[in-house]
DNA sequence: AATTAATTCAGACTATAGTCCGTGGTGTCG
DNA sequence: CGACACCACGGACTATAGTCTGAATTAATT
């Protein structure tokens, strides 16, 4: 379930940022097929990897990590 | 560097707590040795676990990273 | 319709998260 | 001292995070 949403957040985030899964993998310096793991609830991330998302999201780590957090709750 | 302060951060969560461990690692259904490993920064956490542990913690996800966040910036 | 950008998917791989067994060390208390 | 609670640490293991290459698919764009 987390990992799903996580997803979902994931999406969201990168769409506000208009940039491509293949750009945000060379910020965060991951592979993008990764990314398209992690977009689809494939994968969960560590918490590094969520600190170098979030970055290259221009957001941080625990507002990252609240979204989901709602989410999960309903509170969408 | 991350990691080594998420331990940290989750060391102090876990004495404010008044809890042993293994105690902690029963409430999360992880291994008494894997809490061991990350409070001394040698894991490093998956999301779930973050959740896992934040629940186990009577903190929320987004609250724990934020403190991890904070210690980063200095600003403990 | 053809080209191109963006993503998905497959498979095989390396690195590491997380488990499970035990042992030894330290402090506390009766 | 002996018993007990707690933690560090080792080693060997299984599951999965994250990489790499390439091909198939979908979506805009012209």
């Amino acid at each position: 379930m987390i990992v799903e949403i996580f997803g979902k957040v994931l999406r969201e985030l990168r769409d506000e940022n208009h940039i491509s899964q293949e750009k945000l993998a060379e910020y965060c310096d991951l592979d993008r097929t990764y990314i398209s793991l992690l977009e689809r609830g494939l994968r969960q991330p560590t918490i590094t990897t969520i600190f170098k998302l979030a970055k290259a999201l221009n957001t941080t780590p625990s507002a990252f990590i609240l979204k989901v957090e709602s989410e999960l709750n309903g509170k969408a």
